[in-house]
DNA sequence: ATTTTGTGTTAAACAGTGTTAACGCCGGAT
DNA sequence: ATCCGGCGTTAACACTGTTTAACACAAAAT
């Protein structure tokens, strides 16, 4: 049937919702931590990856990361405690991901991982490049945005990190995933930077009301639009 | 909520998936070919186009052809059977927004309609998410709190907190249960935080004396409104 | 009645962010 | 080689949001 990899320190549940899984037909790998995980992820190619967030050694996030350098489509479900704030969650649920909060029920994972079996691999939308914010035309490739007649030329930068906040429109868009996807790193130089071109584009988006960059304190930006 | 145009040659087939639609709260209106559908489209404008690919009169790909002359904008989901890559390569060329391989889940279909229906398009796209709390309007997406022509500007955690208290209006929200969801766990110290917001909330509301945040003792707070 | 515990409120302290401007690097033009 | 302009970074200072502390008070427990 379908390859699963489960990744779950708490031996216990590991234990209970692989049985689980396996008396359903699927095959099952198990890791109790994340750097483990990640080694029998690039054995084994599974068609799912289920991660617990909490987890010594390597996070889920920060599992998934080091996974979609591997393997930008496998979807991976992540199972978040009950005392996770929902914020750093909601980053994560676009892009084949998936979460699940404990306590669930197996029927729950079941239904999630079929589904996300079911989808065929380019589940890229055709995007012609050219979206719309508020009363803003964006040209992401040429890096232009119009209103009006007016068009302004953004750089690189402001443009990769324009699309990512398009991306994550009306949702948080986390600080340390932008930095760590368009900086590399996570650093406190590299954060200023950041501010810097939220500033900039901010100034860029003046002129629809509509259309808003706020700050979540510690999280990161989300855009309105 | 949303209208769908469903247009699918095998009836049997339809009617299943129009129903499951329906019973998700779509309004859905069904057409069996091709020219029936653009018919429909017509004199629907749906805000999504779910279509069958291989129909009598007017096949998927034309009749998407037809409709973007129409509106270059309403997302489009075709249903393959069998596809071929070119197949997919020629549906997103004319601009269609996504595809779907036969056999399908409903729960795929219902993922795709919400994806594409959540990429707003400034004129049909719905604002979820503008409460009304006593005489007040509060838009929690956009962390406005308006009361006449005042406006207020919450900070993402007092709009958090506003929506969570207008979610169990009337009744108790928990303490612990907004500890563990906004600040991931429930300790002294971040329950005089909470206090603290609530005092804030306090003030916000004070100028329509219908709404009023009671606390319970010991359990949490009750919004009245 | 007295103590203990939970909440209301305010303000100070602190860390995170907003903004502007100056700086330095690099590639293209002179 | 030198100058120049564009771009990203760093620095500096102002400001905001959240937490912490402090004190006052009310409700429950003793």
């Amino acid at each position: 049937m379908a390859t699963i990899l489960l990744i779950e320190d708490e031996v216990a549940l590991g234990m209970i919702v692989r049985d689980s899984l396996e008396v359903r037909g699927f095959t099952v790998t198990y890791a109790v931590d994340g750097e483990e995980g990640l080694a029998l992820f690039r054995a084994n190619k599974p068609d799912v990856v289920v991660a617990d967030v909490m987890m010594p050694k390597l996070d889920g996030f920060s599992l998934a990361e080091r996974i979609r350098e591997d393997d930008p489509y496998v979807p991976i479900i992540f199972l978040t405690a009950r005392s996770q704030p929902a914020d750093v969650v909601k980053g994560f649920e676009l892009g084949g991901n998936d979460y699940l909060k404990k306590p669930f029920s197996m029927d729950e994972l079941i239904v999630r991982i079929k589904a996300l079996l079911n989808r065929n691999h380019p589940l890229r939308s055709a995007d012609p490049e050219k979206l719309t914010i508020g009363k803003y035309h964006f040209d992401y490739t040429k890096q232009k945005l119009a209103l009006n007649g007016h068009e302004e030329l953004l750089s690189h930068r402001e443009a990769e990190l324009l699309k990512r906040l398009y991306e994550h429109r009306n949702q948080v868009l986390e600080r340390s995933l932008v930095l760590l996807d368009l900086w590399g790193d996570d650093s406190f130089f590299n954060g200023r930077s950041l501010d810097v071109f939220i500033t900039r584009l901010r100034r860029y988006l003046r002129d629809d009301p509509n259309v808003q960059i706020l700050n979540v304190r510690g999280v990161g930006y989300k855009l309105i639009a």
